[in-house]
DNA sequence: TGTACATCAGTGAACGCGCGTTCACTGATGTAC
DNA sequence: TGTACATCAGTGAACGCGCGTTCACTGATGTAC
């Protein structure tokens, strides 16, 4: 094990940004989910496996904190667009999706079996952008919404295809506000 | 391990099929494509091991055989729903992402990094209804598909968001025709 | 028709590995007096 | 100002487990003669 500074007192929680950085640097290297192990992440956060306990009760918390993190990603680089209008939060959508695909990936491609009503928060609010940008109609942003969705996800999974260049696909995709 | 008739002489492939109902039945059980391990695919098949070996090279094989099915599944649903129209070809995809959640997610979440040109055929065939659908319009149909994949997958990750009811999403999205 | 034999489908034991988790611990940091 | 001490961040060794993979093998099935 390679030296480590320590956090100084006070300041343990630092370490819990740390395993999410070392999680996420993980998912984005090897694009696999499942490469995100416990033991794993403290190798790249360079500390002690048994340390993470003090911070996640288990794996599966690190890798929500991991998709928490992304949609509040997601949710900032929406909100910098924002005064662009639509068609520039629609374009910060889909270079999110472009840049960390893995992350991505992961966010919207888990089930999120959450009670009814309860979507995360960080998710809520990218959507509220939208919506705003949308000028408050919810049906039109979430046609917009799923139009994104399946350009990025599908482009990310078959780059094979031949896909429209960008702007006709945004083009067709806003046609329907 | 339990009692096995085993396979009669030149029928030995017959195994091969149920290693991939068995990984299917896994994938579909327990929604985790990590689940599916060799050892797990063996145990659920009912037979030893090591006797994967004579069909599958490694676990990625298994995987890629559960995807290359569920394609050949969806274009056989697409295909029986075509004489009904472009509607019932959309009903048809959208059926079939709500009743193999999993095997659709995995299907086309994995990234298939495939030499350009070359996307798997079960996926091209399946595209390929949607554009004779489509009067051959390659650029209504790929619109069209975004919009199909994008609602599915969403409306599988995020159940509780509030989702127009799916005839409505649906004439939305032929709209764009 | 009988029998020796090759083939083929599948087995059981064993290996080394990385995993998640537990436990008792260490030693630097800050605090009370 | 000095010192004893509590706290806190993090460690190292150990455990049992399921995994992928290898190896030598078994025994039923079909075939040649």
């Amino acid at each position: 094990m390679q030296q480590r500074r320590r956090n100084a007192r006070g300041e343990g929680a630092r370490l819990r940004d740390e395993i999410i950085d070392a999680a996420t640097a993980i998912l984005e290297e090897t694009g696999s989910e499942d490469a995100i192990t416990l033991r794993g992440v403290a190798r790249q956060a360079n500390v002690a496996a048994p340390s993470i306990y003090a911070h996640f009760t288990d794996r599966e918390e690190i890798v929500a904190a991991v998709v928490a993190r992304a949609f509040g990603e997601l949710d900032a680089s929406l909100a910098e667009a924002a005064e662009g209008g639509l068609r520039a939060i629609c374009e910060a959508y889909l270079d999110f999706a472009a840049e960390r695909p893995h992350r991505y990936r992961v966010a919207f491609g888990r089930h999120h079996n959450l009670p009814a009503g309860e979507v995360s928060a960080e998710g809520q609010a990218a959507f509220t952008r939208l919506v705003d940008a949308c000028a408050g109609n919810r049906q039109t942003a979430t046609l917009i919404w799923i139009s994104l969705h399946g350009y990025a996800s599908l482009a990310a999974a078959v780059p094979a295809f031949p896909w429209p260049d960008r702007p006709a696909m945004l083009t067709a995709i806003l046609a329907q506000t």
